[in-house]
DNA sequence: ACTACACATTAAGAAATTATGAAATGCTTC
DNA sequence: GAAGCATTTCATAATTTCTTAATGTGTAGT
């Protein structure tokens, strides 16, 4: 059951888009009539996928899909009647997925959002990432290890989640070196292996999840 | 560097497209006059993401859709004429993750391009080398022998690629050799030997996929 | 069966890579 | 500014992989 948000004040367009998902039964649908709603939801929930209007009362699309950036990767849909160019690089700038100008047909909207629902299924921030016994809650940077809470330094916790986010995946010791110091690092590259330890250390039985790929990097499993 | 195919028989849109990306660094445009041609490459190169026209000369782009999904999750843009609603929804049935229909502005779908991109990240599979029992993940760098995942040192790894990639087809020692090594090297010509000895140890049953052609090199076979 | 050559196996040392521990530095917070 | 924590550096240890070299086994041609 995937949860959707939508933000739109046109009544017309938002009954309109709410009777058709409700036929749909592996979608909700919750909605917001302005953008202050929309933004108090977005801090409350965790949703799988966001509809925003631009031109809303209070704040506007643009600035929610900024602020919803900050925190997740949920993709982002704009429903707008600006059909300019310029308005939808801007969208695409801002890390939308996709920008639909109105009026468009409901059966291609749900194709898409389908679409994009498909493709970033289990990548979703904001909500639960599990791996084997180690869970973590991007939202509110808790992490659990065989149940019970882990304290993390920032360092290891950005480790953890690059980790995770790419679990069974190898992550060169290279892209982590760079996503976490930058590309013009030029520290010692043994900060990597010391971080590892004591993130290591702070799972207890969990860090056996993480293994050394010799040559490559690091990458996290089930058990 | 992202691999990007386009195909597309129409000469000015291909080559506006061509242009466009030459302009890009970050991407890398492979292009298929027909569909035919498309096919080939799809098979014989993996991609990163995938331009395709759908009413083309030999193998029309629907077609093309349905193949590459069977060994791919590659992102899939439909760039058309056809307009009409049967048509977007059912591209989006086929897998598609985006529909353009013509005519479009190349800044836009370069937005498009990026954000799939984005998106995709990671999740591309890339496509599964596949031998017999043997089955190999370039990108997360997996490699399974029967049901079995199994680990590999980097030189053990490398040689199998190079095995699974021209599978059925003999493989010189002087090739692997410089292809591992380099042109320069002038160490033990036995280092292979040891190396083979290794990677089929570590494959298990499935090292017997590996022959041993007398005087020509090495070759790997489906069973 | 003999020979010449090609490949396989084994073991041990070299080289490369990662792990660890301790100390120094930096950053917040009170 | 001192305490407490996080981060970084550095030296050393441990581990894994690579290479060499010696010896054994297999193959093809005569």
């Amino acid at each position: 059951m995937f949860q959707i948000l939508l933000v739109e004040d046109d009544k017309k367009i938002r009954e309109g888009i709410e009777d058709f998902f409700k036929t749909k039964s592996d979608i909700e649908l919750h909605i917001a009539k302005d953008g202050d709603q929309g933004m108090n939801m977005l801090y409350e929930n965790s949703f799988d996928l966001v509809l925003l209007d631009i031109m809303l009362p209070g704040v506007d699309g643009f600035t929610l899909c900024r602020e919803l950036r900050r925190q997740s990767d949920a993709p982002i849909i704009f429903l707008t009647a600006r059909g300019r160019e310029e308005d939808i690089l801007y969208g695409y700038d801002l890390g939308c997925d996709d920008y639909i100008v109105k009026p468009f047909s409901l059966a291609t909207l749900y194709a898409k959002v389908n679409a994009l629902l498909n493709r970033s299924k289990g990548m979703v921030l904001g909500k639960e990432i599990k791996v084997g016994a180690i869970s973590m809650n991007p939202r509110t940077m808790q992490v659990m290890a065989n149940e019970k809470e882990i304290e993390l330094a920032p360092k290891e916790y950005v480790i953890l989640k690059i980790l995770m986010e790419n679990k069974k995946m190898v992550v060169s010791r290279d892209t982590l070196i760079v996503r976490i110091w930058g590309y013009d690092y030029d520290g010692d590259e043994r900060i990597l292996d010391n971080h590892m330890k004591k993130l290591r250390k702070a799972l207890g039985e969990g860090g056996k999840q993480i293994r050394t790929v010799f040559g490559k990097g690091y990458k996290m499993v089930d058990e």
